[in-house]
DNA sequence: CCGAGATGCATGCAATTGCAAGGATAAGGT
DNA sequence: ACCTTATCCTTGCAATTGCATGCATCTCGG
């Protein structure tokens, strides 16, 4: 191999790669054997139940979930479709869209947690001590600063 | 089951599902700009060319690459297509195809590395000491066991 | 005000993925 | 041998994703 970055990057490389990947499979089996809908919506549904609102323009929902524009746009599609968000133009900027959580929406996202908590507790929890799981967030906080 | 919203489990979880998925899409982003195909690509290549015969069952190259077997078949067309590697039946048994990698495929996995590795440094190694990369790769050695 | 460029969103089309089903072979019990 | 079940691979179809593009609006310099 021409290159030779520490051997040690690479190794945590792969275990990055590969750990978060059968993890993130195993809770999403888990969700859906429950009957649930993808993590994704999950993710779309929370930034909005969090809001004192309950809207945000949909860039700014883009930017949290890490989803392609194009991408969460149709999933937005997919949740309004459901009943589950509402689409709003935007008082303040007229390209906009503020994306609304309905009633549903928050029942929906309030019925998935106590499943997704437990799968994260089987496919995560259960194998760290607390410590242990605060250094790895630690770590892996460490790694997602600016474009690097 | 109800949970206590500042678990370390929990914060453990969004940071390796979002920090994996940021990684994971600077490095392809990084190998498609160099002009190289997915990473998946790599990945099956690599396991067929660490072998002395060059060759496996397409079965053993899915369970290492974590791709649904389906999945792994229209890679594997798409390889094929490209004459990256060839499939054979296997003479051990009559339902398994070998794959094997063609001097073409050994080319362009050889010719990947450097830019993979310079990537995995520049958004992985750079931000982590060798003894952080260590530690980040037994913790997450830790979650991987059986089916829990 | 005007125009150039940036931003936010949507969509047509092609590629990829998920799902369900099927065909062929193998393994094990009777 | 026969039947049942499991494994390995493939494929049709629907859903999702990636990409390029288009449209409306905003921002900023003149």
């Amino acid at each position: 191999m021409p290159m030779k970055p520490n051997d040690s990057s690479v190794d945590a490389w792969v275990c990055l790669v590969r750990t978060e990947q059968r993890l993130l499979a195993r809770v999403e089996e888990d969700m859906k054997r429950a009957g649930f809908p993808p993590l994704e919506w999950y993710d779309v549904l929370v930034e909005l139940d969090r809001e004192p609102t309950g809207m945000l323009p949909q860039a700014v929902v883009q930017s949290r979930v890490l989803l392609a524009q194009y991408n969460l746009c149709r999933l937005c599609d997919r949740l309004q479709r459901e009943g589950l968000v509402l689409r709003q133009p935007s008082p303040d900027d007229g390209r906009s869209n503020l994306l609304v959580i309905t009633e549903n929406g928050r029942k929906l996202r309030r019925e998935m947690w106590p499943s997704y908590a437990a799968a994260i507790e089987t496919h995560l929890g259960s194998h760290l001590q607390p410590a242990e799981a605060a250094e790895l967030a630690r770590l892996l906080g460490k790694l997602v600063g600016g474009t690097g």
